[in-house]
This record gives structure tokens, sequence and C-alpha cells, in this order.
DNA sequence: TTGAAAGCGCTAACAC
DNA sequence: GTGTTAGCGCTTTCAA
């Protein structure tokens, strides 16, 4: 079924069928009915190919995320997906994984098939060698991009993130507060907002005189899913005779693997061992103590990352980065 | 640039550039190289719309699934998502919701964009009344249609699905044969697989005598990330006078809610309080003591699925239905 | 082994 | 308000 069949039985040209279509005002009431009860009679649909072809837009945004089975990621894509189909848009999506070339690859797979966007969700598209990044402004060259808690700054590029910096030194800040000196910092991942994380918690330390040397910053390298390999990476670092009274964790299931080890070891949760996690999960209620952690407010920067799309695309200025607050959201694991 | 621009650069036609794009045989080396050599200088990839027109075909795989920040469909989507890659095929994620009509119009939507074959990811796509299932059995008189932990009887819809009835009922068995008796079953839907995952239950407890009224059936409807509510659900049932020194939850969140409850009312786990949940999901490890948890085998199940897609695609006659057994992985939530 | 040309189904500029 | 027609970029006969 065709715009050629439709036009034939509906005794018009396929310009008017195009027209009803497409909404178009400049059709009769009359012909607009005919032509419509024609197209619901024989349940028509546009095809997308052609219709492509000629308007060179499919009305599709590419998401890229490295692994869309991350509790964090996974809710960033959800809330994505939905606002982009309520501005009439549909998205492919790629997990990527973390490897530089797939993730490039990917990238133009999606310029392949005409995408009128592309969304990276996570920092981990961003890279410290300028060089690595070029895959992104390659891209942007063709469609605008969009980044979700990560920054760049290039024409057509656009960022969204949360102020993981002040969090984290906010976080550090209270923790300080309430008694605890000695913070050990759990991290995960060096990619732009983690090292904006870190900075936290740093320039925290080292305000209040407490920045030691580097045993205290601990980076986990293992599945994001493991928490007894979490735990057990802190046992170790307790075994070589390093003690801490409190954990800032860069992700919520850090934190769990923080709260694990002080399990084990017998310790008192808050009184001798303070833990703060990130991104204010699912996890956070699902342990005993309650996580206390960091809510960067995904949903407000998925809803403004979707509207500043939204306006690129029709042409408008948009700005080139915004940045909101977090919050922190006490629960069991703090004073 | 087109195919055209190329053909004009290489000296050829455009229908010898388009065999090279393709791979056809009928072109001498020596042609072949010199298109090829234009083709990589100018980096040119052929318009995917235009092929679609002229194919009909663009690859792309439809995925529809009810919410995608759900721990165990975004490991699905994952996993689908990647095989599909490795196949050459692309993915259009729709995230649905749960209500009907939304899931057929996106189902209409992947038909619109000329998809190849839908994959439903999850039990709740299927319905009682047959007639509710009309827009599967529309949808796959266009494409394939593939159902991931769900059944249905039609032409060109293929079903993979995890054997839930048997390991349900294992799990129940497991649970009596090491001493409790009082078991608790603790679901959140009611979908094609919650159906006989409850029927496994039932089956083991009946054999065993042990079937009382409809109390030890507690349906949770809330979010399935808040924990809290599903422990407070517990409390309630408890303060009604209910007691029971075994949960079988449908769901590792379930599980997880149970064990709070347990925390909650000060019950010692296992010896006062059995769980076994479902999925075997990165809940198990984020809590103490581990959970107990079924692992139905999720990534077999979706390599299978792909596997099959792709002989449908190939008009290769596939099984309509697969079945794969779970398996009971034991932790510190039973004895 | 290669080229010419006819679609594929739609949109939009232009003519009436 | 409606119709005619020229593309959009590619694949695929059919001829040569």
């Amino acid at each position: 079924m065709t715009i050629y069949d439709i036009s034939e039985k509906a005794g018009v040209s396929i310009a008017t069928v195009s027209r009803v279509l497409n909404g178009s005002n400049n059709v009769s009431e009359k012909t607009k009915k005919k032509v419509l009860d024609v197209i619901n009679q024989y349940e028509y649909t546009p095809n997308a190919f052609a219709r492509g072809l000629g308007l060179n837009t499919m009305k599709t945004i590419g998401i890229m995320c490295a692994d869309s089975s991350d509790l964090y990621l996974a809710k960033a894509i959800y809330y994505i997906e939905q606002k982009l189909r309520a501005n009439g848009y549909d998205s492919i999506l790629c997990c990527t994984g973390y490897d530089l070339a797939t993730k490039a690859s990917s990238m133009n797979l999606l310029i392949t098939k005409k995408v009128d966007g592309i969304i990276l969700v996570g920092s981990n598209f961003i890279y410290e060698k300028e060089e690595d990044n070029k895959y992104i402004t390659d891209a942007s060259a063709q469609v605008p991009v969009m980044l979700l808690n990560a920054a760049m700054d290039a024409p057509n590029v656009y960022s969204v993130v949360s102020d993981d910096f002040t969090s984290m030194y906010d976080a550090t800040m209270e923790m300080i507060r309430s008694g605890v000196e000695d913070i050990l910092y759990f991290y995960n991942s060096t990619s732009y907002s983690g090292k904006k994380k870190l900075a936290g918690y740093r320039a925290a330390m080292e305000e209040k005189g407490l920045l030691t040397n580097g045993s205290f910053l601990q980076l986990y390298q293992g599945s994001h899913e493991d928490i007894p390999a979490m735990a057990d990476q802190l046992k170790k670092l307790h075994a070589k005779g390093i003690s801490f009274h409190g954990v800032i964790a860069a992700d919520d299931s850090l934190a769990l693997g923080a709260l694990k080890y002080g399990r084990e070891m017998g310790l008192r949760i808050p009184e001798d061992l303070s833990i703060i996690g990130y991104n204010n999960s699912m996890l956070v209620s699902c342990c005993d103590p309650e996580l206390t952690s960091i809510d960067n407010k995904l949903e407000t920067l998925c809803q403004h990352l979707i509207t500043t799309l939204m306006g690129v695309l029709e042409g408008n200025e948009m700005p080139k980065k915004t940045v909101f607050s977090g919050e922190l959201v006490k629960r069991g694991t703090t004073k």
C-alpha cells in the first residue's frame, strides 16, 4: 500500500494525500476526510525510508552508553527514551562497552543511520587526550551531540552535568563535621565526572588539612556488580594496617562494598564506620542500615538535556553547558 | 557525497560502485580497487534510507521492554543489543511502560520504522485475554516477533523461556526439605512467567500437603525499586498475626524486602527466616547474608533468542518455543 | 565485466 | 485548494 494506491482510491493526487498525511492546512475539510477514510480503511502507514530519503531525517536520536546494565546508566536511558518519544522522536540504542574503538565505530554507525542527534550517556565517553575525543567532534560536524554528565567544549556539542565537585566537597565536609577525619575515597572511574568527584573530596580534605598520602584513595577496577570484590579490596587495605573510619564512595555499589566490609569486620555503622554513596539509586534502601547518598537529580538532567536537544534541532540558540546541583540525602550510614 | 560522486571520481558507473559496495563478484579486481580507493579517500558511506527504500530492510530490530530501569530487563537488553550488533543488526529500543495501549502503539511505531523483527523483553507483554494479544499477532503478520520469557502460540511468533515452574518447584521443595514448612510466596507480577512461578510454588506446597489459604500468597504492587515498601507489607502481615519462617520471592528485590523485614523484626537469617530470591542479579551480593537465588540463565536465553531470530530472518525453519532450565544458587539466606 | 535506466515511496516547489 | 513533477540515493534488471 503506497501513497499512489491511496490517491487513486480517494480520487485525488498523491500530493493531496501527502498534505493530509503531514497536516498541511491547504486541504479542504471534505477532501481531507475523504483521504483519511481511505487511509484508515486500508490501515495505510507511510514508508519511513521514502520519507527519510527526501527529508533526510528519520526523527530518530542515537543513544550511546557504555553498559545499559549499569543501574545509573539504565535509569538515564529510561528517562531519555521516554522524553524523546514524548517529543515525537525514536531512539536507537548502542551499548558500546568501554573501548574507544568500539565507541568510535558505534558513532559512525549511528551517523550512517542518519540519526538527527546523538546522546552520550555517562562521562566515560570523554578522554584525557584531545585526539581521543576526535570521534566526537567528527560526529558533531554532522549532528548535534549531547553529553550527559560529561562536558566538552566543541561546536555543536552540548553538555548537561551534575555539579559533582560541589556535591562531593559538601559530602566530605559534612562527614568531617560529624567528627570523622580519616576518610577513605573509594572510586571506580577516572572519567570526567570521576575526576570532578575526586577533586571535590580532595578540596575538602585539603581545606581541613587532612590530605595524606595516596593510600586513602582507593581505585576499584572490578565489575560494577561484584560487591564482594569491593569489600575484599577494603579488607586487604585493612590487613595492610591502613585504618579509616569513613568511606566516601563514587557510586552506591562501592558504598555497599564498604558496608559489606564493615559488617564482615564487625564494625558498627555508622559509629565505627561512616559511609556515603553516590547516585541515590535503589541500592540505598536494600541494605541495613540504609545508605546516605548523593542524589544528582538524574531525571532533571535528562529532562533538560532533551529540552536542549529539541531546541538545537529547531535551530534555536541553546546553552552549551548546564550545571545542576546535587543533594546529600542522609540515611543510616552517617551520624 | 553520494554514489554518483564516487562513480564520477572513479570513472565508472554508479552500478559498478553499487556492486563494489555490496560485494558482488562481477567486478574486476582492478576497478574494485579503484572504486574502493575513492570511497576510502572521501570516507563515503551509503545513505541508509535510499538503500532501505529499495531493499525494504534496514537491518534493524525493534526491542520493546516495559521498563529499562528494571535490573533484569536492563541486563536482557544489554545482552540482546550486543548480540544483535555482532550479527550486523542495529536495534531501536522502546520502553513502553506497562500499559497495553502504549505497547500497541509502540509496536506500530516499530513496524512503521520498517524493523526486520521485534523482540519483546519480559513476560508482561502477554495478556490473559486473547484479544489483548492481538497487537502481537498483528505485528507478526509483518515481521517475526520474538518473546523472551513469555510464550504464545501464533504464526511467526517465537518464544524463548526459562522453566520458571520447575525452578520454583525445586526451590520450594528444597526449602521444605530444609525444615521450613510455613513458606510465604511473595510476588509482584501475574504475567506469563509470574504465573508459572506461582504454579511451581503451589505444586510443591500442595504435594507436601502444605497449601493453606490465600494469605500465604502476597502480591506486592508498589515500585520495583522501593525495598522498604516491600518490607512494610510483610510487617503488616506479621502484625495481622500471620507468621512464616520462609519466603520465596519472585524477584531478588522482593527477597531483599523480605530480608529487610527480617532484620527489622530482629529475626535471625536463615534460622528464623529462610529466603530465596529470583534472577540471581547483582542484588544477591549487596546484602548480608547474601541471597540464595534462582539463576535463570539470562545470557543463554538471549543468545538463543538471537540465534533463532537470525535463523528466521534467513528463512530457515526454527523452533517455535525453547525452554531452558534454571538453577538454584545457594547462599546465606537458606540453611 | 560494465553501463543505462527503471523503479523504491515520499516531499515540496511550482503551476494552475 | 489541488495537481504535476522533479528529485532524494540506492539496487537491480537488462543490454551491450
